[in-house]
DNA sequence: AGGAAGATCTACT
DNA sequence: GTAGATCTTCCTA
């Protein structure tokens, strides 16, 4: 199977709009000569320092360094027990990153379950922490390169998605978050997170 | 060395 | 709808 995957400057723009435009791209995993991948269907976009629930409103650390660093990157850490995935945005030395929350199955469905141990292809990966562990995605492939042919993560174009199926809201599980929406998803897919 | 926090998940009512 | 589990990183001593 052949993809054309996003160029690097696809990332090199606001958090917002790229959050809005990686609706219905494809996330792929690539495992030895399998893959496994779906079809982004909720994300959320995460600013610097004036944004409180960005992990780099306080600056550089471990975990946010990657958001100052080239944009196209996995960013890729723990939380409550899951790993979250995120794509890095803005040219090198402005804070930004994409979090991917949900996914459509696409290819591998069989090996996800595996992963999740369970039937429910409802609940295989609509939630940031289900997808990671469905497409087995941890801590090693953190600083991915997402446009690289040689990276075990890539995302590539998929389906076109029209604007009236795009729909919008505050962001999940933030403690302080903005007063705009910074959460994009498709509407009517099932696979969107509640 | 220890504790707290956190962009969650599951199971239960 | 909510309580409890779970784990890694960061902060303070």
């Amino acid at each position: 199977m052949k993809f054309k995957l996003l160029p690097k400057k696809f990332y090199n723009r606001d958090p917002a709009l790229v959050a809005v435009q990686l609706l219905g791209k494809l996330l792929i995993r690539r495992i030895d000569k399998k893959i496994l991948a779906g079809m982004i269907v909720e994300t959320e976009a995460y600013y610097g320092k004036e944004d409180p629930a960005s992990r780099a409103y306080k600056g550089k650390n471990k975990i946010s360094e990657l958001m100052f660093d080239e944009p196209g990157r996995a960013l890729i850490y723990m939380v409550h027990a899951n790993w979250l995935l995120n794509a890095t945005c803005l040219p090198k030395g402005q804070p930004g990153a994409v979090l991917i929350r949900a996914l459509e199955p696409i290819y591998g469905i069989k090996e996800m379950m595996k992963n999740r141990n369970t039937n429910s292809l409802l609940n295989l990966t609509n939630g940031p922490g289900k997808l990671t562990k469905a497409l087995s995605i941890d801590k090693s492939l953190h600083g991915s390169y997402f446009y690289k042919k040689s990276s075990f993560l890539q995302i590539a174009y998929f389906r076109d998605i029209e604007k009236e199926e795009i729909g919008f809201s505050k962001r999940i599980g933030v403690s302080k978050d903005l007063e705009i929406p910074l959460r994009f998803f498709i509407k009517q897919n099932k696979f969107v997170s509640k």
